[in-house]
DNA sequence: AGCTGCGGGCCAG
DNA sequence: CTGGCCCGCAGCT
């Protein structure tokens, strides 16, 4: 119904047929191009009627992800995986956080969990939440398609999204992970306060990434990635910006994670607010972002060395802040294969695991201080 | 709990 | 027939 558009529209945007080798391709052709010199970037928000071809060694390509929440759908051709747009959750108020920027909350994929969601409240001003539709593809929701073939992974998006950008999946994990904490500890815990200092000292440091250059918490609140935090450089010492602005005359005993919470939305709505396609290069050697050179943190990269998105290196290392109190500074990817070698018990860290896998030897002595601002 | 892929099935055009 | 979408299942993290 739509391919008519599509084909129209595919002719003039063909990314892949700039370079003259691969002149035309459609995700439907039953045979596709072989003589690929050139695989692209992998791109972490493809949008309008685009064409890729990564490398089958691509991690993120194998993954099929995409920044925009996309959920699997049938298209009862078992070679070609579809997945068409979730759309964004918004908050009904239109509310903003203290930065000026709008809440857009990444749905849910999973549908239960979406229904879950959408039952939930406005993490910044509690109220009600509302999606924002996506209907960029001939009034349906954009649709992307990946297709594995010998050592490419062909994509294609058919549709521009009408609508903003939701957190990315990093993102989104993270603020669970954070919402979990505040389920999970006690809003007067120190560590809490502790670890919302520490957010909200991020604020003021000289983080200089304003892409989603994740923020990740583990399952119950040790991980962090302070380059998160960027763009909101303010008067008032960061505390009193947020009691002030976000808390004032709350009565919530958990003012101060409420706070945390607008921090970390602050992180959030800023990378998607200002992420434009990402082709970092490294501040040195001007190396192009390749799938295999690794963005730091999140499932967009893989890999030791860390390029954030405004060519700013930052090492592949944890950081202990406190020895009583190991909160552990570290890039996303580490995250999730950290702690599944560093299960919590309880609430309380083993600090000999924790030793383990703790690697000083990394650590950047000038990230190191930056990112630890409570030594 | 949530993400992801698969596939059966239904419906509209 | 094509495309959109719902649903349940299974594997994985």
């Amino acid at each position: 119904m739509l391919k008519a558009v599509d084909d129209a529209i595919i002719d003039q945007k063909d990314p892949a047929s700039r370079n003259g080798e691969v002149t035309s391709w459609d995700i439907n052709d039953i045979k596709l191009p072989q003589d690929v010199k050139h695989t692209d970037w992998f791109q972490e928000w493809p949008d309008s009627y685009v064409k890729h071809i990564y490398s089958s060694e691509d991690k993120n390509a194998q993954r099929h992800l995409s920044s925009w929440a996309m959920r699997n759908t049938n298209n009862h051709n078992s070679r070609i995986l579809k997945k068409s747009c979730l759309w964004v959750v918004a908050c009904s108020n239109d509310c903003s956080v203290p930065s000026g920027r709008k809440i857009y909350l990444r749905p849910a994929i999973c549908d239960k969990a979406r229904q879950k969601q959408q039952r939930k409240s406005c993490p910044n001003c509690n109220g009600p939440l509302k999606l924002i539709p996506c209907r960029g593809h001939g009034g349906y929701p954009v649709t992307n398609f990946w297709r594995h073939e010998g050592p490419f992974i062909f994509f294609q998006s058919k549709g521009s999204h009408d609508h903003p950008r939701p957190e990315t999946k990093s993102e989104a994990e993270a603020r669970r992970s954070i919402q979990k904490a505040h389920s999970a500890v006690p809003p007067t815990s120190p560590r809490i306060k502790r670890m919302t200092l520490f957010f909200l000292k991020s604020l003021t440091g000289e983080m200089q990434s304003q892409e989603t250059f994740p923020l990740l918490l583990s399952k119950q609140e040790d991980y962090i990635s302070p380059s998160s935090f960027s763009g909101h450089l303010i008067d008032k010492t960061p505390q009193e910006q947020c009691m002030g602005k976000c808390c004032s005359g709350s009565t919530l005993p958990s003012a101060d994670l409420h706070c945390e919470t607008i921090v970390l939305q602050n992180s959030l709505d800023s990378s998607i607010q200002h992420t434009p396609s990402i082709v970092p290069t490294m501040k040195s050697g001007h190396q192009p972002f390749r799938p295999n050179m690794s963005l730091p943190g999140n499932e967009f990269n893989e890999g030791k060395s860390h390029v954030n998105y405004n060519s700013s290196y930052i090492p592949s290392t944890l950081y202990q802040l406190s020895p009583e109190d190991p909160f552990l500074v570290t890039c996303a990817a580490h995250h999730k294969y950290h702690n599944s070698l560093n299960p919590m018990k309880g609430n309380e860290w083993d600090l000999e695991e924790e030793r383990k896998y703790m690697n000083l030897d990394h650590c950047n002595n000038e990230m190191f201080f930056n990112l630890c601002p409570m030594r």
